[in-house]
DNA sequence: AGTGAAAATGGTAGCGCTATCTTTCGGAAA
DNA sequence: TTTCCGAAAGATAGCGCTACCATTTTCACT
């Protein structure tokens, strides 16, 4: 009898749903679902198995042309639109991938994130953004919601993670891309960079213009921190005076920089030249020396970081390290896609490098 | 052959995990299922049935102290984390929100979009990001994987949609906030203000200043182009000259501001104040002013939009149109809460205002 | 025509969770 | 003591979809 009852509901709630499409009102007396057109709908009014209406869809090369046009036409016809939910239950692939962020305000991963989320979009995956914080403070929670959700995939930019949260992220056997950085023990898949290539690099260039009294002004996240020691360090190898730092809070911001220059003019040893962990940094050097009137690069040599759009075209133009954020974004996604689609992957470590833009400000 | 290979590596790393939690291996014959943790692992553990242990994490309040505590033990013991897809699917409450922007780069909407994921997540909600680009090509299919999520809300920022995108949504029942204007005929509900009202009230801001021979350099998307209109005919409203306007393709760079007030210089009539439709067009046309020796405000006023963090701390500081981005992103945020939670919604249009910010470069 | 393999389709059984209903049980009201 | 009520716990039945296996159809090749 019960079963009987059921049974009759779902016939019912069908017939109706299929009512509504074409021209009657839902009385819905049912509880759950949510009323919405399922497959079974869009199976019957082709007149096929809803197994088969699903392969139409999913895999279209299984099934006969005729299969194909009645089931594309009875999903115009019905506005079907799948419900990725229970697909990703059933097959244990939510075509979702998570990226973690410190924050989406600071601009420099955001090329990286745009080329991730295109990339992504192109195999019909869809980016789920997470923001960490710079001061770790809900990554556990947040790792709670995005394991939760059990995406192909988890993107993470730059960001340091716990001992813990890495535990985690292994314990989900979900795959992982670490980017902006090359660490010694990835968790997964990494594509990246040495920041301490970079703080060196830097030295050596403003060493080889002919520079000699340098300064650094740095985010107090830790890939800024690291640059600005190898920074130092070359420095000192290059027979150089130490090198004064001023360490300002992440994320960083053109006040920031201008504030950082008045204080390394307003006092302590002289200097010819700035490098800044960021460009919107190395913009309010910039404008600080302006306000100031030095010379740019006359007096003083300025270098950003992360080429932003804006670095090229400002007055004088920026000289900064170019690093290709969207071949990041767009590494990351192949790793994951691979992965996800059972595809071999050679390399799970990448070098993307960086390079530096020499302009006028230096 | 295959499948039965197959089984075996399944059997093994399923085997891997409990032994992790427990001890012994569980038999696990079957083919399907993630070989995650799940409820039924917790409930076992914890000595109750799988639906009380899921009361007990989901609705604390209805269950005893005792098992409160002895399925939180469970959890903790072999790590559970709730499957969220499933729940999703069983309770039709994804707990997940999608937003749309046109781009992620353009930073106008990024205080919104951060504010939003901050609010949210308090909620227990996760925010899905899309990019719908400006030309709105992708947008259908962005809008069927949005909508296939079933997510408790979409959030609409910053695009235009065509009629068959507002028809798509309008059927999904899912809630919409659109934001960032002020439409005649919202879908749903609405957050934003008026870009007509900012063409005017500029018009007539510079017009107090003093200044008369006006030029607007606007992006091209829909809303600059209502706020540019809106200028040009407050200031023939109050009896200027008419206003020349440089059209540059959204989004706006630095760059498009440089080139366009160099075009301005370079042939027309004189002018002695300038609109930009973003911060970042504005940096634009003050950096090509002082490349050409041009005095800011002395010879001309740059007026700028959105307050983006710099726009304080440039030099001169740039007077501009402050949007509070983050109310905005709040309140789309209370209004996806709200409905969700089944609450009264009162307003379900706001009009969130905006201010000048009367600075150096007027 | 006969055979087997591949192609096309369908049936069944869940994926992991929660809405709904039912049962159990302690204790206040009668 | 009996009755009743609400709180706490459990049983049942799916949510909408796909993996797996079974069946049917097609067809190249003997």
């Amino acid at each position: 009898m019960e079963s009987y009852t059921v049974s009759q509901d779902k016939k019912g709630s069908a017939v109706i749903l299929l009512e509504c499409a074409m021209k009657q009102v839902p009385p819905r007396r049912g509880r759950r679902g949510s009323g919405a057109v399922t497959l079974h709908d869009v199976a019957k009014l082709a007149g096929v198995a809803p197994i088969t209406a699903s392969r139409a869809l999913n895999k279209p090369e299984q099934v006969s042309d005729e299969v194909r046009k009645k089931v594309g036409e009875a999903v115009a016809r019905i506005g079907y639109v799948p419900n990725l939910l229970a697909g990703g239950l059933a097959s244990t692939r939510s075509k979702l991938v998570a990226a973690v962020v410190p924050t989406i305000s600071g601009p420099v991963f955001l090329e990286t994130v745009q080329a991730l989320t295109e990339a992504l979009a192109e195999h019909g995956y869809q980016l789920m953004l997470g923001q960490a914080g710079y001061v770790g403070s809900r990554e556990d929670a947040l790792l709670e919601a995005i394991i939760g959700r059990r995406p192909d995939g988890i993107v993470l930019t730059g960001i340091m993670h716990s001992a813990e949260g890495r535990r985690r992220l292994l314990a989900s056997g979900i795959p992982v891309v670490e980017t902006w950085d090359l660490t010694p023990t990835p968790i997964d898949m990494l594509v990246g960079f040495s920041h301490v290539e970079v703080g060196r690099a830097v030295a050596e260039f403003l060493h080889t213009k002919g520079r000699r009294r340098f300064a650094v002004v740095a985010g107090d996240d830790e890939r800024a921190t690291r640059r600005l020691g190898a920074f130092q360090a070359a420095a000192l190898g290059l027979g150089l005076p130490p090198v004064r730092a001023i360490v300002v809070p992440a994320p960083t911001t053109l006040k920031s920089g201008r504030s950082a220059l008045a204080e390394l003019m307003d006092g302590g040893p002289k200097i010819d030249a700035v490098f800044c962990s960021s460009d919107l940094l190395a913009l309010g050097v910039l404008t600080e020396a302006q306000a100031r009137n030095i010379p740019v690069p006359e007096r003083l040599a300025i270098v950003g970081f992360g080429d932003l759009e804006f670095a090229a075209d400002l007055h004088p133009a920026l000289t900064t390290v170019h690093i290709n954020g969207t071949a990041i974004g767009r590494q990351a996604a192949q790793f994951i896609v691979d992965r996800a689609e059972g595809h071999p992957i050679g390399q799970s470590v990448i070098d993307i490098g960086f390079s530096i833009v020499d302009r006028q400000s230096t």
